[in-house]
DNA sequence: ACATACACTTGATTAAGATCAAGAACGTAA
DNA sequence: TTACGTTCTTGATCTTAATCAAGTGTATGT
């Protein structure tokens, strides 16, 4: 746990001791969903090791993948968790996964204690932004380079379908795009 | 001044006496900046009357529109004002406007007069959301089409030089786009 | 009225990626 | 082992929009 604490900010000893209190431990297996469609987003959890990703299927049924994440990221809906409106999309344990959980009303509760707790909600502000590339106009050459270097393990977690999906292009345009690349 | 009051929120007499003391009223000339790039957005605009855009200049010299406002919009760089970080953009009056101008200080002293005003930061966060098609893989065709039902004054207002940059498309396209939908 | 500048249009070509289609590689179950 | 269902690869073609280039307005000032 103390990966995820170090990750969480800077704490005194009294500090940890109260929030180790609070946080829940889970063994989360394939395809168990962290947060439903429609619900509120009322937990932020912390990957230990696996993988999760956050997906909607469009009336077409496609599905259309939102975010993706690996060992050592954080999983929310930030927008529904702050605004306290429900989800547009679901959250899914991608494989066999050890999440550490703060609901939200640990998160007050511990905030109540001790006001060193506020540094969360930058943090959660800050992981939760999108990566460069969702704004400007990048080529599927230049997407597939951004996570190559900034976050190759997704590469190696998720299948071609999902990543395709994320990174806004075809399965056969990766497929390409990775051989050109490499 | 009714009118923003009213998009403001819903209010006692009295709120609206002390409200109406703390909002500015400028005549702006074309080409006023609001906030320059750098600074921190410490203030809340609405167009009484106008025309309003956001844009940065890359390094190759290139005009990137981030967003337009016309009569009854509301102006502002919500990150920036929430965060207190400096705007990576200009904000800047594209016709001489009509504003209304509300600043922080004047929105913090609101609050602690009466807590109705807290309503205002709920505003801010829904008026401020980017519009449909940014998020996913409109064309074209599409990105003009939900203009012209949802904004057509958009279009009498800004050259189409400013539309095109705006809707992620070159003035070319643009031009074809317009005589094709109509 | 003329010149200049600027915005817009229109056409021809190019490039990126999607789509359609077929086959290869691999895992799992009978 | 074979058979089936995935996922991934590869090729051919099509669509969208960008680019390049040459026009056509249209306003402004002299």
């Amino acid at each position: 746990m103390n990966d995820f604490i170090e990750k969480l900010g800077t704490f005194s000893e009294e500090d940890i001791a109260i929030l180790e209190k609070e946080v829940q431990q889970h063994m989360c297996a394939k395809d168990t969903c962290l947060l439903k469609k429609g619900e509120v987003c009322s937990s932020v959890y912390f990957v230990k090791e696996g993988a999760v990703y956050h997906h909607t299927t469009d009336k077409d049924g496609n599905l259309h993948v939102i975010d993706v994440n690996t060992t050592n990221d954080w999983v929310l809906n930030h927008k529904s968790f702050t605004s306290r409106k429900p989800s547009t999309y679901q959250i899914q344990v991608y494989e066999d996964s050890e999440l550490y959980e703060l609901s939200i009303t640990s998160i007050h509760k511990l905030i109540a204690l001790s006001p060193s707790f506020l540094q969360m909600g930058k943090l959660l502000e800050v992981v939760t932004s999108r990566l460069r590339f969702f704004d400007g106009n990048y080529t599927a050459d230049e997407k597939y380079a951004y996570i190559l270097s900034n976050k190759p393990e997704l590469l190696q977690k998720f299948p071609q379908m999902i990543l395709a999906s994320y990174l806004k292009m075809t399965p056969e345009t990766l497929s390409r795009v990775r051989k050109r690349v490499s």
